[in-house]
DNA sequence: CCGTCCGTTTAACGAATTTTAACAGAATAA
DNA sequence: TTATTCTGTTAAAATTCGTTAAACGGACGG
């Protein structure tokens, strides 16, 4: 179980510190540099996990800093910080990039589910990422694996099912918020994603429906609780 | 109703001693730690309802504390108090997120304000979990499934239905004020939620008229009462 | 380069839920 | 009593959600 390390670059000192503290709360080893200049020099030095580069900054912005971090380590992962007030093109940049990306106001949580699929996606040895399987009533469902089992059946789900099963998962028997789950999972939360993530409620609930105790129970003009 | 107490972090000790006084004054047993190292220690030794943490302390900082404190504790509120110059889409971050979160200055106003909003919250989610069911005359309520049940006839309720019921529940046989499940419920008290409202309380009289012993009295400019 | 497969999104329509409107009836204060 | 505010009920409108199927587009094998 190696240590995550992350390389984070925000010119906003207090955003800053304020994402360093909570993401090493979470055991995430973080080294904050204030601009793109220095997040350089850092990341020449030491070895990283991932990285992640607020693109507006003075010095180097994400973008360029993003190329130079590549030409040392082509494959590490990086999310962007972004403003949302972007232009359609440059987001449209991002969406065709191979890249994450997070727009700000974000919460914490979307930010730490960002981390953890990035890194689930990355790393072949999964075990990095916390509680790898849960129970949902009779079922078992393996994240990594994207499995879920039920007694002897096993179903191999899609990427996006096992994202909304784990976020449903995580917040088990309590509300999942749409705009949440949305803004975690399909990055913006607008009308043709919201009804898209309706489609994969549907999809999960007749995958679960064999237990008649497991429900995924709809919150009106909230999002969904799943019971078990 | 038993005495709330609150584990107040704040290195600032002017800002500290003041808050102190003034929950004290609002009958808060409150006790001051002046970093996130005494924190822990004194979080330790007793027992509190809620903590109060400010971000940026000098040996550990709020995210580090809180992280520790939900160790031992996982469902404790927690409200961080954090600098004034975030910007605003920072603090916008924070409150969609999972913990509270108040920004300095604030008024003393709301820091009671989120204090009771956070204790609401959690004891209903406290004596939620336990007794996630009502007996109502003949009728059995399920809160969490949103069932209800007249021998064995099921009916399901919808969102806005189970959470009108279940505050009444909450009140039985006590007059359940207008504002507060407008409040609570529909977050806003004008008049075309109230005329909503109205329209659940017609519904649930009339799923309730099987069983003649149960009734919902209006009482008039304050509230309902459910009888049973 | 082409067709096929697979996961995802879009479209379309229907159903469920909530809000708004309209009007009638009760309760209360002046 | 009368005017005013508050409540009860029903129906229509608006919003949100559920489901199915078709369209799209990338990955893969030939």
């Amino acid at each position: 179980m190696n240590k995550v390390s992350i390389l984070l670059a925000e010119d906003d000192t207090n955003l800053g510190q304020l994402l360093k503290s909570y993401l090493s709360a979470k055991e995430y080893d973080t080294i904050l540099a204030i601009d793109g200049a220095e997040a350089m020099k850092i990341f020449k030095k030491e070895k990283f996990s991932l990285c992640l580069l607020d693109v507006m900054m003075p010095e180097m912005d994400g973008f360029t800093l993003a190329r130079e971090i590549r030409t040392i380590d082509p494959h590490i992962p990086i999310i962007f910080l972004t403003a949302k007030n972007l232009k359609e093109d440059v987001i449209e940049g991002f969406k065709t990039g191979a890249d994450d990306y997070l727009t700000k106001p974000f919460s914490m949580e979307e930010l730490i589910y960002r981390i953890e699929a990035i890194l689930r996606r990355s790393t072949k040895r999964a075990t990095d990422v916390p509680a790898a399987e849960y129970t949902i009533g009779k079922f078992n469902f393996d994240v990594t694996r994207q499995l879920l089992t039920y007694q002897d059946q096993v179903r191999k789900l899609t990427t996006k099912e096992t994202e909304l099963l784990e976020l449903l998962c995580r917040h088990q028997n309590e509300v999942l918020e749409r705009n949440l789950a949305l803004k975690s999972i399909w990055i913006d939360d607008n009308y043709f994603n919201a009804r898209s993530m309706d489609v994969y409620i549907t999809k999960l609930r007749k995958y679960l429906s064999k237990d008649e105790n497991v429900e995924i129970l709809n919150i009106h003009g909230k999002g969904y609780k799943l019971l078990c």
